[in-house]
DNA sequence: ATTATTTAGTGCGATATCGCACTTCTTTTC
DNA sequence: GAAAAGAAGTGCGATATCGCACTAAATAAT
């Protein structure tokens, strides 16, 4: 692998890299003060795929250490927008619950950010993104199983 | 646009998000001890577009306040990586300047990855990155574009 | 020329992220 | 069943990011 070589893959990341930035503040400009993209994504996380989850399936779905969950969740229970409870299966751990405010808040995240998601709309077509999507799914599945297994290969 | 269409929006930036997030962690792995992606863009960019370039230049190339480049560039600084030296076009500024070390610095940072880099080569391919590459390429450009002239649309 | 405005860089404070180590509880081993 | 090993969550400390406000210098306005 020459130079050029690597070039490609650097610059490919080096995009990734700047979109997650751009569109991470863009979306952080329309939440209320003091909550961060962490924050609705956890929300909209348990809206979507069902809440009860313990803080550390939460850590492990979105890859980040049980401290920073910790500290997330924290944030998320000082609003209103969650309620810890004790997790009747294991006393070592916790179930993290949905509030109605907290629901309201995923709400009102999303309908302030309709507007900036319409005019993008505009001018980047849903079939396009969708085709990006699915291959960067691939490419997000190769660098995660690459993770747990790094350099050496394989065994 | 309905809750299907947003979701295809909200994913295809998950996407990005996590594989920012995941070769971020893959390449601090490699690095040495304190210095993190930000240290190794910034040297790699002064080698890649010639050095001599002011904190402002950079902060504006890397998106980041001018805060967050004075504090990245007091770490290459105290490592040796960079030298800063007055601006003999204006006396507010400086001009950042690499030294032999900080090259040494990016040429062992490269070597050090360089294994990731061929294993997931075998599994991403060039071209494949390259055609994304092009479509992220031009997303960023809308995005950045709009993060000048929010929501309302033009003019 | 003097003054007002703008710009580059940075000190300071607030919050986020994350590693380490500790506590508490569970699971495994004997 | 007791002891050892493992796992979940969190307190603490270190560093990163970033907003605010300040200084110094350049540029514009008069």
């Amino acid at each position: 692998m020459d130079s050029d070589d690597r070039h490609h893959y650097f610059a490919f990341f080096n995009e990734i890299g700047i979109i997650a930035q751009l569109s991470r503040a863009l979306m952080e400009a329309r939440l209320p003060d003091g909550l961060i993209l962490p924050h609705f994504s956890v929300i909209n996380h348990l809206v979507r795929v069902g809440d009860g989850a313990t803080p550390q399936k939460l850590a492990r779905a979105f890859q980040v250490p049980n401290t920073t969950m910790t500290h997330t969740l924290a944030g998320l229970e000082s609003r209103g927008y969650i309620e810890m409870r004790r997790n009747p299966r294991d006393g070592r751990s916790k179930c993290v619950w949905l509030t109605a405010a907290g629901k309201r808040f995923r709400e009102q995240a999303i309908a302030a950010l309709e507007p900036d998601l319409a005019v993008l709309a505009k001018q980047i077509k849903k079939t396009e993104i969708g085709q990006i999507a699915e291959r960067l799914s691939e490419i997000r599945k190769i660098l995660d199983a690459y993770r747990d297994e790094p350099r050496d290969g394989g065994a």
